[in-house]
DNA sequence: AACTAAAAATACCTTTCAGTATTAATTGCT
DNA sequence: AGCAATTAATACTGAAAGGTATTTTTAGTT
């Protein structure tokens, strides 16, 4: 098994991936790539067929980086709410984490690949697939296990609240003001308490 | 007075602004700009001074456009209340409506402008802070005339309001799936219905 | 209609773009 | 250690990038 390459392979991608979410598909160039991994555009060609694969990798990496951690965090519940509430309260450190590679992926690479990459769009649509799949599946175990009133229709939260977190996130790391962020966690965590809980004594309209 | 320069200049930026908008600053090319007007490239810098001035103007224009059909829209309105159910409902429409031009230049540019060009960015938060504003100024109105009710703080709805629906935008132009705008505008205006009118029987936790 | 001033077209510049064929270096295996 | 195969560096395309100096065309004024 060759090693050596496939861990050049690797170091490419990783290198390269947060250059792709910052300046996206088109001002991401081959300089700017060589420059960052210290490598020359033969090395960078024998491992990938070109700038439009690495970019679809780069990508993937970006994501497969949040998908892991979010479930990681996630799972730490214990219960379908616990679990959903862990979900939300990833959120209040997100901006933090993902300025580290010059934010959501998901957003810049979505607004980039809009209009301009049908393939890279077609991978943000399935990682924004994902994410509401874990909202809307915790909801419907929670009703399962009577935890979670049956009122609550999961694939609609589930696009609810990540459009939420999304508009805040987007506000967020577009002003510098983090306060989006906070806010609307606080906001979609109060609504869990006093909607969702079958415990709780609820207000109805 | 030279109106023909001047027609050509607001040619060439109405020509112009939507390619940016859809394709980005870096990614759009002066073949783009040439291309779409029919003019060369003498023509274009005889009129801007280079690339990055008329992208600034072009964003002007876009948001320019978007600013005065909102407040068109929502001076409808004959009370601050109803100028704030305007605003919201507003966007009912405004998926189509920016679809035209290639989706929200305020996502758009936002997210383009972030890690590449700090003075189109400058300009996208200055109309973020001028949308919110027409939200907290109905708001606070709203207040003084007994319509609101005081414990309703304008200037965190404008940034909450703006934010859920900017969100919504976000997920319905990277997705195509327009629900999320039709699901944002209903649940805001029910918010409104519930929490901020002082003549309704109001639940409170 | 003629002249002048403004605007647009042409032709060209340098630099950078993505990509490639070839050569050199490095690695894995026996 | 030596050989074969892989991997990376070099040197090079042609095309396209943004921008400009100059020429040609067009428009406004008398």
């Amino acid at each position: 098994m060759t090693t050596k390459a496939k861990k050049t392979t690797q170091f490419i991608i990783k290198t390269v991936a947060p250059i792709f979410n910052k300046k996206g598909y088109t001002a991401t160039s081959l300089n700017d790539i060589t420059k960052a991994t210290g490598l020359t555009k033969g090395a960078i060609y024998g491992n990938f067929k070109n700038k439009d694969t690495l970019a679809l990798l780069a990508f993937d990496y970006n994501a497969e980086m949040i998908l892991s951690k979010i479930e990681t965090y996630v799972s730490k519940g214990n219960s379908p709410l616990e679990r959903l509430i862990n979900f939300v309260k990833f959120y209040r450190n997100y901006i933090d984490f993902t300025s580290n590679f010059g934010g959501c992926p998901i957003i810049n690479t979505g607004v980039d690949a809009k209009n301009m990459h049908p393939e890279l769009l077609e991978k943000v649509k399935e990682v924004i697939q994902k994410m509401e799949g874990y909202i809307s599946t915790e909801i419907e175990s929670g009703k399962d296990l009577g935890e979670i009133r049956k009122t609550i229709y999961g694939d609609v939260y589930g696009k609810r609240f990540f459009s939420l977190i999304q508009g805040a996130v987007l506000m967020s790391q577009t002003t510098g003001d983090k306060s989006y962020t906070t806010d609307c966690v606080n906001v979609i965590l109060d609504t869990i308490n006093q909607r969702f809980k079958t415990t709780s004594t609820q207000l109805q309209e």
